[in-house]
DNA sequence: ATCCAACCATAACGATGTTATGCCTAAGAA
DNA sequence: TTCTTAGGCATAACATCGTTATGGTTGGAT
C-alpha cells in the first residue's frame, strides 16, 4: 500500500541511528532474544532490509550496540566526581560502575560478550579482548580506573604496577556485578554486604590505610540512603 | 530402511545419558551455537524426537547440562587437597577453580548463565540464583569455599562473616576467570600477574598475615612450573 | 526533462526448534 | 505361543529466525 505521507520524519535522526536506538531499547526491554530483525524493522516502521543496508547484518548491528554501550559506559565513568581523597574516589567509581551495570544489565552483558542473540558471537570483528587489543572505547573506560588506582598507589607505600592492580580490581567488580545481575545474591543488599567490603579489601591491598579505607566505605555506604 | 542389527548397544549407557554426554561434548567443541537438536541427534545416531522424549526440549536439556556441570565442578573442588595452612588452601582452591574453568570454558559460561544457545535462557526452572535459592549442586560447590574461608578467618583477628567473605572472594575469581576466558588479558600470565596478587589481597583482607599470604602465593606460583 | 544511485518493500530460501503422526519393537498376559 | 499394549523413535510438516534476490520508488544531479 502506498504511504499516506511519503516524507514523514518521525524523528530527526537518520535511519541508522533510529535502528540503533530501537535495538538498544529492544535489548533492554526483552533481552537478547528480543533482538530480531523483523521485530526491529517493525519497531522503526521499515523492513528488515534496512538492517542490511545500514549495518550489513545482525552481527554488525550487535557490534555497533557493543560500541555504543562502551561509549555510554565511559561517559558515565567520566561523570563520577573526583575529590581530594583517592581512596574515596576509587570506591565511588566502583559504586558508579555497579549502578550503571545494574541499570543496563542486558547491555552490560552484551558488552562483555557474555551473551549474544542466536548464540553467535556478536562482535567477532572487534574481538572480546577489548582492553588488551581492539576497541578504543573500552580502553578509554579502563583508563579511568587505572588513573584512580595510580593515585591510590602513589599516595601509599605499595609498589604494585597500576595497570596490574586495576585489572585485579576490575576482575573483582566485574564478577560481583555479573553475579548480582544473575540473581545469585538474592535479596541481600549486595553493596553493603559484598561490594563495599570487597572494595575496601582491595584498596587496602594496594596501599590504602585500613582504617581510612573503612571510614570511606562507611561514608559512601551511608550516603546511599534508602529510597 | 530396516536396521541390520536391531539390538546394537553402541555404548552401555542409556539413550538419555548418551544424549547428555554428546551435548556436553558438542558444547565444549563448538560453543553454544553447536548445541542444536539435529546435530545432537546425528551425533548419537537418532532423531530429534529423542531429545523431546528424554528431556522435553532443548531448554530442559540445557538445564541438565548446567546441573551436570555443577556436579563436576563440585567434585573437582573436593579433590583439591587440604593441608594445615588455611591460607595456602584458599589460594590452592582458587587456582583449581581457575584451572577447571579454563579447561571447560564453554561449560563454565553456560553454568553461570552468561551464554545460552538461541538466546533463550537455558535453565529457567533451576534459576540462576543457585547459591541463594535453588540448585543444591551449586550450593555444594560454594560450601567448599565457605569452609576454607572460615578456617582462615578463625585463625586470624578478622571478624567478618564467612559466607559474606566467601561471596566476595567468589565474585573476584568469577570475574577474573570470565575476563581471562574472554581473552581480555591477552598473552599475559594471568595467574602470576593478576590471580595470585588478587587472592593475596583478599586473604589479607580476611585476616591472614600479609607476609604469610605473600609467601604462600610465591610458593604456589613457583609450584606451577613451566610445561 | 532525464538519468542515476541509494534505499527499501516484497517474497523467497535455508536452517532452526518444535509438534503431529504413525510405525515398530519389547515386554507382559492369556 | 500368540495377542495386546505402551513406550520410543523416524518421518514429515509447521512457525520463525537470519539472510538474499529482485524490482520499484524516490530524491537529487546533470
Amino acid at each position: 500500500m502506498a504511504r499516506v505521507t511519503p516524507r514523514k520524519p518521525v524523528t530527526d535522526a537518520n535511519p541508522r541511528d533510529r535502528l540503533l536506538e530501537a535495538a538498544i531499547r529492544l535489548l533492554a526491554a526483552g533481552g537478547p532474544e528480543a533482538l530480531q530483525a523483523r521485530r526491529l524493522a517493525a519497531e522503526v516502521g521499515t523492513s528488515t532490509m534496512a538492517v542490511y543496508t545500514h549495518f550489513g547484518g545482525m552481527g554488525q548491528l550487535i557490534t555497533e550496540i557493543m560500541r555504543e554501550g562502551f561509549i555510554r559506559f565511559g561517559r558515565r565513568m567520566e561523570k563520577v566526581p573526583r575529590g581530594d581523597d583517592p581512596v574515596a574516589d576509587l570506591l565511588a567509581l566502583g559504586l558508579a560502575y555497579r549502578d550503571h551495570a545494574l541499570e543496563n544489565p542486558q547491555l552490560y552483558r552484551l558488552m562483555f560478550g557474555v551473551t549474544s542473540p542466536g548464540g553467535r558471537q556478536g562482535g567477532k570483528d572487534l574481538a572480546l579482548s577489548a582492553v588488551a587489543n581492539a576497541l578504543p572505547e573500552g580502553q578509554a573506560a579502563f583508563a579511568q580506573l587505572v588513573a584512580v588506582v595510580t593515585r591510590v598507589i602513589e599516595a601509599g607505600p605499595c609498589e604494585e604496577e597500576p595497570a596490574s592492580a586495576a585489572a585485579q580490581i576490575w576482575s573483582a567488580i566485574h564478577g560481583y556485578v555479573l553475579l548480582e545481575i544473575a540473581g545469585f545474591f538474592g535479596d541481600d543488599d549486595g553493596v553493603e554486604r559484598f561490594l563495599l567490603p570487597l572494595g575496601t579489601k582491595l584498596a587496602v591491598g594496594i596501599g590504602a590505610a585500613p582504617e581510612h579505607a573503612a571510614r570511606c566505605a562507611r561514608l559512601i555506604g551511608a550516603g546511599r540512603g534508602v529510597p
